[in-house]
DNA sequence: ATGCTATCGTACGTTACCGTACTGTGATTG
DNA sequence: CAATCACAGTACGGTAACGTACGATAGCAT
């Protein structure tokens, strides 16, 4: 399912769109910009709607787009040629889209589509690479947000090899609850199962060993948290490392 | 266990050590380089010797050197609280130590350090940065070895979550003959149970499938690679992306 | 209201890997 | 040459997670 623009006041305004006000901004890559370097960025911006679904990158394929996302949650994942695929990395208003272009790269092997529904910006890739030249508060922010996202990759390639599917759930549903600003968001077990690569019975398993805990309450199609701190101790030694890194480099969240 | 300096000819030219001749140089990050970039870089270049163990980044500790491998190879190493830890990813002369750097941040979360002993070159990491914002081809070349190492890492978090323990041994083996240009290297079980995550029993048993395919040959110690090919179908499907990425961007290797 | 489909609950045999631990052996050192 | 030690082989009970599969239920559409 495609994401669709978000209407506009009228069609005659379509060719000059109103600017993006900064302080409306929730993405923090913008909103963290010196109002200069901002105004560089904000002509280049269109708002969109970005349904579940919605695919910011198709693997090995140029990137046309970059996406700021103001709401919802991206997943990145990688494919093996067998076919099963996992989560390497997930983003939200934290972070952007585009960071193989700062990296001498048109394209990835990785999907990068909309796991929770929002809404964000996005950018030609054209656009992008001038706009990045122009403002060097935006390239250093982006490429900080480059770092932390290795970072994140990486402390999910050692919980995916040294921790027990009950505590990578509980650091999954901590990674989600701090891109979006909700303690409830719409998820089922099947999705779940993809993004941890496991059975989907097992995700049904280790969600009632958490709600057992009372630390999530889960309905059909939803998770809730309970009990924010002790979901954080469940997670065990798997969770933290990038946010630390994020909060250092960048700022909170 | 330290790395030590090179032996100069005499202590009199310590002060103005003999220039690098690129010709010489098998790091792929500096050979690649325009020669007049080169030119560059070779006078900030301190020759090492590396031997296993070797430690080129402390994780959280800043970055005060980044180190050009000639020979042997780096284990990127991620540590949970808890003392477990996991290989993320892994370089030779491929690559280049000081990625952080670019990217806005002096130090990270990760040990880097000599896995398979052999030498390189390291530079201060002041000059480092001088050195890349003047020579765009060598900027350019760097940042593209992090998109690759980010393809690596990102593979590493697949196969860690979804291929048994024979597949991935494989795939380091695969990995390590990449960066050495050998067939056989040292290494022993126990230092393959801490890469690869798992029981240094369970790396045993894995060897011994592999041998008994004929695919390796195992002594103390060591590991012989005896059908590159059939290696490489044992790996399955969790070898050759970032292997690609690589070759697109930099170069063959 | 009724049927349909996505989602979830649960079960059972199987397997990969674990923790632990003890034994054997090649290599190095005194 | 003997002693020692790092390294590798092997074993055994235990368990997390698997593949598969079938039933239950909730929400949606007709």
């Amino acid at each position: 399912m495609e994401g669709q623009r978000v209407a506009r006041p009228t069609d005659a305004q379509q060719e000059v769109p109103a600017m993006v006000d900064q302080s409306d901004v929730r993405n923090r890559m913008l909103s963290s910009l010196p109002s200069d370097d901002f105004n560089i960025v904000a002509p280049y911006l269109e708002a969109l709607k970005l349904d579940r679904d919605y695919v910011l990158i198709l693997p090995h394929i140029p990137i046309e787009h970059v996406y700021f996302v103001e709401k919802g949650m991206v997943s990145v994942v990688a494919e093996k040629a067998d076919g099963r695929s996992i989560e390497v990395g997930v983003y939200g208003r934290d972070g952007m889209s585009g960071t193989p272009l700062l990296l001498g790269s048109n394209q990835t092997p990785h999907h990068h589509y909309m796991q929770i529904g929002g809404c964000g910006f996005r950018m030609e890739a054209a656009d992008f690479q001038k706009v990045v030249a122009q403002s060097p508060a935006l390239h250093l922010v982006l490429l900080r947000f480059v770092h932390v996202f290795m970072t994140q990759t990486a402390q999910t390639a050692l919980v995916n090899g040294s921790s027990i599917i009950e505590e990578r759930l509980a650091r999954w549903v901590l990674m989600c609850r701090d891109r979006l600003d909700s303690n409830e968001f719409p998820i089922t077990h099947d999705f779940l199962s993809m993004m941890l690569g496991v059975r989907r019975s097992s995700v049904t398993d280790a969600i009632h060993l958490l709600e057992g805990a009372h630390l999530i309450k889960a309905t059909r199609g939803n998770i809730q948290i309970l009990d924010r701190d002790r979901l954080e101790r469940a997670a065990g030694a798997s969770y933290g490392v990038p946010e630390a890194e994020y909060r250092r480099l960048i700022g909170p969240l």
